[in-house]
DNA sequence: GACGGCGGTTCCGTTGAGCGGAACCAGGGC
DNA sequence: GCCCTGGTTCCGCTCAACGGAACCGCCGTC
């Protein structure tokens, strides 16, 4: 189509112009858009103009495109996310009040911890996790505690790719991650100490799905001053199990959606 | 292009696909996503293929599809709600922490509540109400208070349309509702009786912008059996001048995007 | 166990929707 | 005035999208 057209779907095209945002570029330009689809200005004026009727997209004060509205709503219906969030929030809830600190539940896809939920407060050191965001596992006590139980293959293909370094307490050492994996797994929850972001550090619980396999994480983060981590293990430890035991009654009953596990990759 | 191709684009077909999922649907087959669109199977077949490929789309054990994490995550850039949410949640929690109940933060989107953010926990009364959730304004809390101190010809528009009847205490008659506003601005906060849900009740009130028109609504619904809702209002007024001060502060940074009012229809 | 209906999948000839280079326009810095 | 950058419009060429039709596999029925 057209010449030199280069074998990609008008869908296809649309769609990458929304993958085209990221939690780094929440609103972009037409050109910034065309250079990351890598796809001639006219062509993405075209799309984005019809992404824009239809308000998947929409267009700010000073000309810069950002998610719309309307994909919001649309992307909230997703089965997954919503359900777990339904069986954790009141949980989290729980937590929140006797610590007034974060609070996280995520899990895992790919190599990446995929934040699902998160309470915070006044009270609460700010953090830069988001729902919706991914951050790498081994800095994040939500992170770890997913790596920790996850199978020996998992473990050792992710220790094998190179490790990012987010501060200087970063562990980047494949050996010193196993170690602190396996120590991890031995105790029982995970910690963090300034690994991610400095000031801040963190406490994490694996939640188990009836088989034994880690679903999901829950955790804690609190500012470095005030941490004695420890003292919040057994209550992230109720909570986890009530809400494993929650899912397991859930993935009982045919409600439609949400029955499988999907393929993790990406 | 095809034989009866009928005008509509590629792109608009396959944001239709998308669009044909709602809060009744959130799970469709391929011949219920051909009916809803309009479209012959073979094409709806071809798109959602697409789609699921790029995984704005995952299709479940049970052949029927839904939207994809992908799409989730992606939504939860649209720096609207983002914003909103990142003000008003934290203000939120402090109301939750004093009264255990339903907290509710929505704005006006067409003739529609839209539920920004919502907090729940397991003391509170389960209720139909979601994030992403559009309800209609005459039988919600939140929706009463955006109402009332909306725009007179607003008000007159909205009262003019069929009142949709949710339980036998909706108000549907256009007078009745019309002398409720009057009252609702009168004394400041809005009330139901179990007019969207039966046996649950609230108070909300509205949040105002510089300028002093109605931006949101902030609300507590609770259990019809300890309805003594008044007591509530001095602390939703005190967090709603907190949340509106907080707003204004951050409109006039210049952080990228949420500097306008989107346009409201749909 | 043949039959029929239904949801999903594949095939393939037709054709107009999508393509994108080129020309054009608007703003802003020099 | 001039240039440069980012956005918009034009338009003739072409092949990707279209969708009717045929097909497949499953299930319930006779």
């Amino acid at each position: 189509m057209g010449n030199g057209g280069n074998g990609r779907s008008v869908t296809s095209r649309a769609l990458d112009l929304l993958g085209a945002f990221d939690v780094e570029h929440p609103t972009l330009t037409l050109s910034e858009l065309a250079a990351r689809c890598d796809m001639p200005m006219a062509t993405a004026h075209r799309l984005v103009g019809e992404l824009e009727a239809w308000r998947a997209l929409e267009r700010n004060a000073d000309n810069r495109y950002q998610v719309g509205l309307r994909l919001w709503e649309i992307g909230l219906l997703s089965p997954v996310p919503r359900r777990l969030r339904e069986i954790a929030l009141p949980f989290m809830q729980d937590l929140y009040e006797r610590s007034k600190e974060n609070i996280h539940f995520a899990v895992r896809k790919g190599h990446d911890a995929l934040y699902i939920a998160k309470l915070t407060g006044h009270k609460a050191v700010p953090i830069t996790s988001r729902e919706g965001a991914r951050l790498p596992m081994h800095p994040t006590g939500v992170g770890k505690a997913l790596l920790a139980f996850a199978s020996e293959e998992f473990i050792e293909t992710y220790c094998a790719r190179p490790l990012a370094r987010c501060t200087r307490h970063t562990i980047v050492e494949p050996g010193r991650l196993r170690r602190e994996l396996a120590l991890t797994r031995a105790r029982g929850y995970a910690l963090t100490n300034e690994e991610m972001t400095p000031g801040s550090c963190s406490v994490a619980v694996p939640v188990f799905d009836a088989d034994g396999r880690v679903e999901a994480a829950l955790g804690v983060v609190v500012h470095s001053a005030r941490a004695n981590l420890t003292r919040y293990v057994t209550d992230l430890e109720s909570e986890a199990a009530k809400i494993a035991q929650a899912m397991n009654e859930h993935r009982a009953d045919p409600y439609p959606g949400f029955v499988h596990d999907l393929p993790d990759e990406v």
